[in-house]
DNA sequence: TAAAATACATACCAACTGGTCGGTCTTGTA
DNA sequence: TACAAGACCGACCAGTTGGTATGTATTTTA
């Protein structure tokens, strides 16, 4: 690797990074690519010589991120035993992460809809691919072996990556103590209800009615 | 009433109702006055008469929403009995509204980090007395008179939110048959969980994805 | 009926948007 | 050393943005 690649390649991350904390911050939209530049200390002109739009820097941010992610959780998928015991090693992994990271997966969601059909669309599989499917595999085990009552296991993810979402805001912070109290309280959530009372033997349901 | 008032209260309703269709669609960064006033049927100075900015029409949209809907899901909860009761009348209240008015809902968390303090405050507490405060109350009672167990009643309210809007996608649309189903499928999950092992499971179409 | 007030339309503006282009400096090559 | 290529800069562009100044038609008031 030469001088020229290697300082092309190092102000090339210096956007990316830089584009990182300004979406993550202010949305697609909310972000001009002259804020980019400054952020990252560079100019225009540096900037488009490495991204042929700011599109094109997006969706590559994203891209890149969404791959490093789904790796990442599914070696955490892996190293568990059964639907549960994975779930909660891949939850546990998110909640590790550096909380801007955390907010770029929320960016997905919140911009996906600004883009046109041929971005949008690997977008959203990058994404699925990166969290949702992965969850959806585990659940999809999960029903098979009983761990979990039948029901549309693509949904069920869904809601399980709802439920962690809202763990993630300043005020669940506040509720737990320990990140340990945070996961036990979604997997429970998750495996037993709301109405499930904790600290008793799981047999004894409350207000069963049918 | 004279002429001039009511031609006037009658263009800023339009102006309103045309402002409601652009910012659910588009959002707020993603739609310009040009378009609610090409929408509207008016010009961009009828606009200016009657709000100072779009930032002062977008929250005057959005207070007015909002508390139509906290006197809507009021009602709804006044009429049940217990707490799941009052929680399933409510949500039925609020897959029953007309798509655009959820899309709203929806927008106040998207858009709410794009204002500045004095705003911002005012629209996110107009927000949790809508919904959110008021679902904190039915589950605190539920908590104590032992529907439910013991939690932080707030963030339990955030997770049923959250299973609801889950619910909104079309997706959930095409796993359900009937709007029952959907209700039925959002209260078992929060009070039981997805691992409970109940009789029949209501509207719980297994497989078929992508 | 004259004047004041209201409701709106039109033309316009400064600021900012994403994006381009000619030039410069550094580095690799012959 | 001469030259070519890549990396980068910064002025600039056309288009759009939210917002305004001015004019006009209609209605109310004195």
């Amino acid at each position: 690797m030469n001088k020229h690649e290697q300082r092309s390649e190092e102000t090339r991350s210096r956007i990316l990074k830089a584009a990182e904390v300004c979406f993550a911050q202010s949305g697609y939209d909310g972000t001009s690519v002259a804020q980019i530049c400054q952020a990252a200390g560079v100019s225009k002109g540096a900037l488009y010589h490495h991204f042929s739009s700011k599109e094109e820097l997006y969706l590559a941010l994203m891209h890149n991120d969404l791959a490093g992610k789904k790796a990442l959780f599914g070696e955490a998928v892996a190293a568990g035993r059964d639907c549960r015991d994975r779930l909660r090693r891949l939850t546990a992994v998110f909640f590790d992460l550096p909380r801007q990271s955390r907010e770029v997966a929320r960016l997905v969601r919140r911009d996906i809809n600004i883009f046109g059909e041929p971005a949008r669309d690997e977008l959203v599989r990058a994404y699925q691919s990166s969290l949702p499917e992965l969850i959806e595999g585990v659940i999809r085990d999960g029903i098979r072996d009983g761990e979990l009552a039948p029901a549309d296991p693509r949904l069920l993810s869904w809601h399980f990556v709802a439920m962690v979402e809202v763990t993630l805001t300043g005020y669940a912070d506040s509720v737990f103590e320990t990140a340990d109290d945070k996961l036990d309280h979604v997997m429970e959530l998750f495996f037993r209800g709301a109405g499930a009372i904790h600290g008793t033997p799981p047999g004894t349901k409350q207000g069963d009615n049918e």
